[in-house]
RNA sequence: GCGGAGGUUGCCGAGCUUGGCCAAAGGCGACAGACUCAAGAUCUGUUUCCAUAGGGAUUCGCCGGUUCAAAUCCGGCCCUCCGCACCA
């Protein structure tokens, strides 16, 4: 019989909501699970559903080994995405409007709401209903008692409050920054507002301005390669390009036209005139090591769009150098400043190996500058000036440093290649002044982050590496920004709190959240958050009903924190999940530190990663709709193990569809039938008490699709089989006999089939809160029979298959008894011996013991067996069979391998 | 470059920690058969090569090593994917 998955689920969706039957009361032991919460600017698709799947699955399985867990949501708003949303809207953008009409009508709502959206509040509030809609159905045994969002008021001051304290801690600070920028457009630009910026990435390149001195005046040669300074042999301008003379720090610089309109939004510069690039030309100039005067000369390729448009000349380390000077047929001494294995590399070499004629080659001249500063960089030894004798990689940063402190360079910023925004204004870099970091830099911070994660409990088990090496290299952080939703940064009301930031230790608002309803809002301050984590925070003075729930907060807080698990995808780990540790250390005392973290992978669909453009983006809600909740669970928990990557085939789902419904019949026919099952067919039991048994072993180690796949696939093989063998009647007496157990132990995988097969069986309660089933295995013998019985229609299914005929009659000869003895005696015996001893046949048998370690020796009775099975057998294979002890057939017969002769 | 994951039989994907029972699970696809008026669904079998008796040969990115024995351990090489932040 069809099972109608919507009736089932709607059901215990229903029962679940009326018994409030995952609202956790604290008492008994806890379990804290954490899933960071979505961000909700949009509909959620399969790729959303799978962490809290995950999630949820560990959260079900722990209940069931008695835990008393709490798996809370909450919903992310801050940052930048729903606000740009909203303005796009707001302004009519058209691709935007349709993207959210359509959400509106994925939901069943009306599309011409689309806008309200212009209030970014209401995209927030619209999204964050239809999630917890999604998520509910989904079977998430999610507490919303708990729910809260990381824009509302009683969370900003939350947030205020611990950044207060890490101020107080002073692990905050300020400083210059860079940022992309639109100047067009007198806004930062993210990934999203940079066309292409999601294929192609845009990232800041550092260069460093080099001071040339030319009269009182200064070129401004930028450079990423400041090592090399030493060896310059000349300075290169671009004869056809607009230069422009501006003052910064009271000093005059020459700098390309463009980079003087850049340079405004980097430091403070004003322009004062233009250039005659002519005038300057074969002059000579000034550099400021030594002080050496070096020549002006031509340069066509020079970009005057790139850093500065000066360049500075290095030719024995820079192959655009070489290659320009060849042109001019000037040739100046190169000095070498580093050199490889004691040799430097020669650029003319290296411009023939290239291939390089002139400098219109721009690819090959693009690849050998690549594959030089590759080679100097990581292997170049720099043998002139102060820093001789170093390692590039190892220096190049204290290079930079020192030149800036000697005051002969600036550091100037540029796009790491041309981009522009959508709109197509040009991308540029600027600096924002006085931005604020917290500075997880610090190294005393660093090492307790690192004892901590010496002591978690991390899944899979490279994470803890991971972290390490993100803690290495983790710095300074903005940690506000001028736009966005979200918190106020509490000593600067200009900055708004960025979204990774404001984050970071929320986890733990969500065992406090109703206590702080409770409250008079304008009453909870510092000292309530004090007290509530800290246990010192004076509230004498609040009002009764505030210090009451003050009390009951504090009481939640140390019953649930800390958090248990935190379950996440990996592309976490070297951002959120770090700062998640970074801010727990800083803050709370260490036993409310994290006691474990785990990630998993992301999901492709169709093969691909999703997009838009390629039409894979299923939405969470379509699927649901379509194929129910427990297939897409099913899909998820089976397909890959938790850490990889999954792949949605809506190909594959249809069967996932079936064999769901086989369980579901399965277990309801076999519910009705009467009678003990045959004492042969116990072996399908016997299996599945073990199956039950490593299930929870799989779910303790996270081993979902392992669990998953032994459970429900494996079991549902062995049940064909015995199908195949002993009979519908026969097979569906054996499933009765586990049929409840086997619900209940998929009920984390599947929840709403397990209810209605527990509730099918008669189970008291939900299936969700019963224990994981475990049963004592009595059938262990059975299974061995079975094992072997096996083994002998794998025989002979090969010998019909390489013999080509079609027997009527199969006979089975036994090993003799004195091959029995002689296994038996080797075992204990040394069996080198014995075959000096045995006679001719002995010996042959017992070297074949000795080549063949696998006799399986599954049953010691085989006759008896045989027998037993005669019939069953018979009928399967469709032969006659004959047990035979007749020396002629059982004289190749081994023990637990009998001889098979067919006819 | 750094760090991580991975390259398995037509495809997807287990196995590799604890070497042998691994020609290598499972699914998909393909082929044959049963059922059916037919199709579909379902079930059965086959699916590296050779073989009319349960056998043999060659295979798990490439090269080499350890071992009685290697997909599994060690060394080197080639290739693919992901992260490297200020973006949620």
């Amino acid at each position: 019989m069809a099972y109608d998955f919507n009736a089932i689920e709607e059901k215990w969706l229903r029962k679940w909501k009326e018994e409030r039957a995952f609202e956790p009361k604290p008492t008994g032991k806890k379990f804290l699970l954490t899933v960071p919460w979505p961000y909700c600017n949009g509909a959620l698709h399969i790729g959303h559903g799978r962490t809290y799947t995950v999630g949820d699955i560990i959260a079900r399985y722990k209940r069931m080994r008695g835990f008393n867990v709490l798996y809370p949501m909450g919903f992310h708003i801050s940052g930048t995405p729903i606000l740009a949303f909203s303005k796009k809207i707001e302004n009519g953008d058209a691709q935007t409007i349709n993207l959210y009409r359509s959400y509106l009508e994925l939901y069943g709502d009306d599309p011409t709401r689309v806008s309200e959206f212009a209030v970014p509040s209401n995209i927030a509030s619209y999204f964050s209903e239809r999630i917890i809609n999604d998520f509910t159905n989904m079977g998430f045994s999610i507490d919303w008692t708990r729910k809260f969002t990381s824009g509302e008021p009683i969370y900003n001051k939350f947030v205020e409050w611990q950044f207060r304290i890490l101020q107080d801690k002073k692990l905050i600070k300020r400083g210059d920054y860079p940022i992309l920028y639109s100047a067009e457009e007198g806004n930062p630009v993210g990934e999203d507002d940079i066309l292409e910026g999601d294929t192609d990435k845009v990232s800041i390149t550092q260069f460093t301005g080099v001071y040339f001195y030319i009269g009182n005046e200064i070129l401004l040669a930028s450079t990423v390669r400041p090592e090399t300074l030493d060896g310059v042999t000349n300075i290169f301008l671009n004869p056809d390009v607009q230069y422009s003379r501006i003052r910064m720090r009271g000093q005059t610089f020459i700098v390309s036209k463009r980079a003087s309109e850049k340079l405004r939004f980097q430091r403070d510069a004003e322009f004062v005139s233009d250039v005659k690039v002519e005038d300057y030309i074969h002059k000579m100039a000034r550099e400021p090591l030594y002080s050496r005067e070096i020549p002006i000369l031509p340069g066509k390729f020079v970009d005057p769009n790139i850093g500065t448009g000066v360049d500075y000349s290095v030719p024995a380390h820079s192959i655009w150098d070489h290659v320009a000077l060849l042109e001019i047929s000037e040739r100046p001494d190169y000095i070498q400043v580093i050199e490889n294995d004691s040799q430097p590399l020669d650029m003319e070499v290296i411009r023939k190996r290239f291939g390089i004629t002139n400098l219109d080659d721009k690819e090959k001249l693009v690849e050998a500058t690549k594959y030089v500063y590759e080679q100097e960089y990581y292997h170049g030894k720099i043998v002139r000036g102060k820093f001789k004798g170093n390692i590039v990689k190892d220096i190049k940063e204290r290079i930079i440093d020192d030149l800036v402190q000697m005051g002969i360079a600036i550091p100037v910023y540029e796009t790491s290649r041309r981009a522009e925004t959508r709109e197509g204004n040009p991308v540029i870099v600027a600096v924002i002044k006085n931005q604020w970091f917290i500075d997880y830099s610090i190294e005393a911070w660093k090492d307790k982050v690192r004892e901590l994660i010496g002591r978690m409990s991390l899944k899979p088990d490279n994470l803890r590496n991971q972290f390490l090496q993100t803690v290495d290299w983790i710095k300074e952080r903005p940690c506000a920004r001028r736009r966005g939703l979200g918190t106020r940064l509490p000593m600067d009301n200009e900055w708004i709190i960025e979204s990774l930031s404001d984050s970071t230790i929320y986890t733990v608002v969500y065992t406090i959240i109703p206590f702080l309803r409770e409250m008079n809002f304008d009453e909870i301050d510092d000292e309530v958050f004090n007290h509530i984590f800290f246990g010192k925070g004076e509230i004498s003075r609040k009002s009764e009903r505030t210090k009451k729930a003050i009390e009951a907060a504090r009481k939640e807080f140390l019953f649930w924190y800390p958090v248990d698990l935190r379950h996440t995808s990996y592309p976490h780990i070297s951002n959120h999940l770090t700062f998640y540790l970074f801010n727990h250390v800083a803050i709370f005392p260490q036993n409310e530190w994290p006691v474990g973290v785990s990630t998993g992978g992301m999901v492709i669909s169709e093969g691909q990663k999703m997009s838009k453009s390629k039409g894979n983006v299923y939405p969470l809600l379509t699927i649901k709709r379509k194929y129910g909740a427990d297939l897409f669970r099913m899909y998820f928990a089976s397909n890959a193990d938790v850490w990889y990557d999954v792949d949605w085939r809506t190909s594959e789902v249809e069967n996932y569809s079936k064999k769901l419904e086989r369980f579901y019949s399965l277990l309801e026919e076999a519910k009705d039938v009467n009678g003990e099952p045959d004492g042969r067919d116990l072996w399908l039991v016997s299996r599945m008490i073990d199956r039950i048994a490593k299930g929870s072993k799989n779910f303790d180690a996270m081993k979902v699709r392992e669990a998953t796949v032994d459970l429900f696939f494996n079991a549902l093989n062995d049940i064909r089989d015995l199908e195949n063998f002993s009979g519908k009647e026969r097979t569906l007496r054996a499933v009765r006999k586990f049929g409840k157990e086997w619900a209940l132990s998929l009920s984390p995988v599947i929840p709403f089939l397990s209810e209605e097969i527990h509730s099918m069986y008669e189970g008291n309660g939900f299936a969700s809160l019963q224990a994981y089933p475990t049963m004592e295995n009595v059938y262990r013998q059975q299974e061995s029979e079975w094992n072997f019985i096996e083994s002998i229609v794998e025989d002979f299914r090969s010998i019909t298959k390489v013999s080509n005929m079609k027997p009527s009659r199969m006979i089975i000869g036994t090993a003799e008894s004195w091959k029995w003895k002689l296994l038996n005696d080797s075992k204990s015996k040394d069996v080198k011996s014995m075959i000096k001893e045995a006679s001719p046949e002995q010996r042959e048998f017992l070297v074949t013991l000795v080549k063949k370690k696998d006799l399986t020796q599954s049953v010691e009775n085989e006759e008896e067996v045989l027998t037993k099975f005669r019939d069953d057998l018979a009928r399967y294979l469709n032969v006659e069979i004959v047990v035979s002890k007749d020396a002629v057939y059982s004289r190749k017969a081994l023990p637990g391998r009998p001889a098979i002769r067919l006819e």
